[in-house]
DNA sequence: CTGTTAGCGCGTTCAT
DNA sequence: ATGAACGCGCTAACAG
């Protein structure tokens, strides 16, 4: 604690250095005028003498921003989430921000006051993942917002930049894979509720890559978005007397717990059911079978996701990234 | 963004209720000073009908408090973690305060400027689980140092609070179940890389029981904290002539990485080998088979965190809690 | 190239 | 019970 110690400002740091605060403060900042090359190594020595840090309360409450990036997060229990956020924590960070988050729980009512909270503690961004598909039911509460930006956005939302993934050529890719490669004909679905409004790209993907393999439609079962609902999804499609015998799950926690329900009722995995599933979270290389995924491209979604929510005047605020599959063993592929 | 519109001031507040701006305060903030109820109704319809909000730079300038709380993770692919981490947000804005994250990914000089960038932001405490084992390396470097509070301490660190788990009869909760519900006889540790100056209480707990119960010490596998680890565990123990016919992982990651070693040589699980672990997520409950765990009462020992973070002038700054085990398949159990 | 100084919005002391 | 005024530490406009 140090206790007693008073903190040492710009004033001691001019004093030390035999000049004006305003000369620190140009030695600080780079600018925004000139200073002596001599004088600068003075000012440089006497900062590092007294080891001065700069008041960030004192620059946000000048400045108007406080460089801070507000993450809202539905969930805290989904790896693919926690992973994007420990990516975008570590752009944030590079580009001189700190991240503050905010986890929802998976309820509206928290979702809203958190945001409210990020919103008053005056967040240079927001970039969320929200509990709602309607973000205008959180966000838009007030008249001073800052940029926001949505994650898993399928499409743009009027008032907000958005970065998803590719969800219809994604799914396309998991379809063609399990149909071409290892000739399944009935290909389930298992998806978290969506917007009804609008039909998930996923779904859609799905549905047209079966059709264009001409295939029937297969047995949609729509659960919540966790591991508990991916089992519940066991149940509906399992139990059925004409079952899947391949599923492609939108998430990894979907297929984590429908694994899970395979194995209870003693399938062969992926013989009697073969299991795709989309986001690629270390969580789905250790389940077993090890998940086949298709990988969302977390690093450069973080990347994009900070850049928006810094900079409100993009040309194009919606940002789509394409999947990649990884093959391992759940789709009945051979490998490691 | 409505861009344009002047944030609402508490001068703004004070014009439009027909007070001075002191008054505004000793409302929003119930003092220092006692104010005349119709009074007060007066500036509170003001704060309503203008929509005020406080500002928190302004006011953490004044008071020298930013109500921010720093998080340092050295790990945000643990679900532990991000677990334990949602649940300190949650009582920390239960208690008024936001939280600030950074995860280090395992880097100890990413670690250190982590924590430099928290200093400088004058968060009003850390609460860390370090990547070091000597946290005095990446803390205490400046003067003026909030409380800390060391997560998974497994002793008291001088200089740090401290919340941590009773490793040593959570270990032995497992070994006597494993031995006296399921007569293992030959029974494997494994764990992460612990501070070399200390034994881990887990270890000993492990030692103790296996020589209470009148067993020979089993084999043990020192790999690092992760999936990968624990598979690399599976490898160093399972290929050995005399593997163990039992074993308990130190965290539910190492186990997870355990079981896909075991299953990928063949293995009856938990037949060939059972295993318990410790830390009880989500994850571990959906592995397969599901795991049987010693689980950390995770939401307890955020609230002690967030205390002992908020309030550095605590009795007792190391607070340790009991394990309880959670019955699953993979002891053996005929459990669902 | 360097110095002076006016606020940023708030909490609080001192006066009334 | 209420109000006027100061200063927290900083940036940047302005003056030299």
């Amino acid at each position: 604690m140090a206790a007693g110690r008073r903190a040492v400002t710009r004033d001691d740091v001019a004093r030390q250095a035999g000049v004006s605060t305003a000369v620190v403060s140009y030695v600080v900042n780079n600018g925004p005028k000139p200073v002596a090359p001599k004088t600068a190594a003075r000012v440089r020595d006497a900062i590092e003498l007294l080891d001065y840090r700069p008041n960030p309360s004192a620059k946000a409450l000048r400045k108007g921003r406080t460089d801070i990036i507000g993450l809202v997060l539905a969930d805290a229990d989904n790896p693919f989430y926690t992973e994007y956020a420990s990516a975008i924590g570590a752009e944030a960070f590079d580009r001189g921000r700190a991240l503050m988050i905010a986890t929802a729980r998976h309820d509206l009512a928290n979702e809203t006051r958190l945001v409210d909270d990020l919103l008053g503690r005056q967040v240079d961004g927001i970039i969320a993942a929200s509990v709602s598909h309607r973000p205008e039911e959180t966000m838009l509460r007030s008249f001073r917002l800052p940029p926001v930006v949505l994650l898993d956005a399928s499409a743009p939302t009027p008032g907000f930049a958005g970065v998803g993934l590719d969800g219809a050529s994604g799914a396309r890719l998991a379809v063609e894979h399990l149909v071409r490669v290892h000739g399944h004909r009935r290909i389930g679905l298992v998806l978290g509720e969506t917007n009804p409004e609008r039909e998930d790209n996923r779904e859609t993907g799905w549905r047209r890559a079966l059709h264009d393999e001409g295939l029937p439609e297969g047995p949609l079962a729509r659960v919540s978005w966790t591991r508990d609902g991916g089992y519940e999804a066991g149940r509906l499609l399992l139990d059925d007397p004409d079952p899947p015998t391949a599923v492609f799950a939108c998430s990894d926690l979907l297929a984590v717990g429908l694994l899970r329900a395979g194995h209870e009722r003693g399938l062969a995995l992926p013989g009697d059911l073969a299991v795709i599933s989309f986001d690629g979270t270390k969580e789905a290389e250790y389940s077993w079978p090890p998940l086949t995924v298709v990988a969302q491209p977390i690093a450069e979604m973080a990347r994009a996701a900070v850049s928006l929510a810094l900079d409100p005047a993009r040309p194009t605020p919606f940002h789509q990234f394409p999947g990649t599959l990884v093959v391992r063993r759940s789709c009945g592929c051979p490998v490691a």
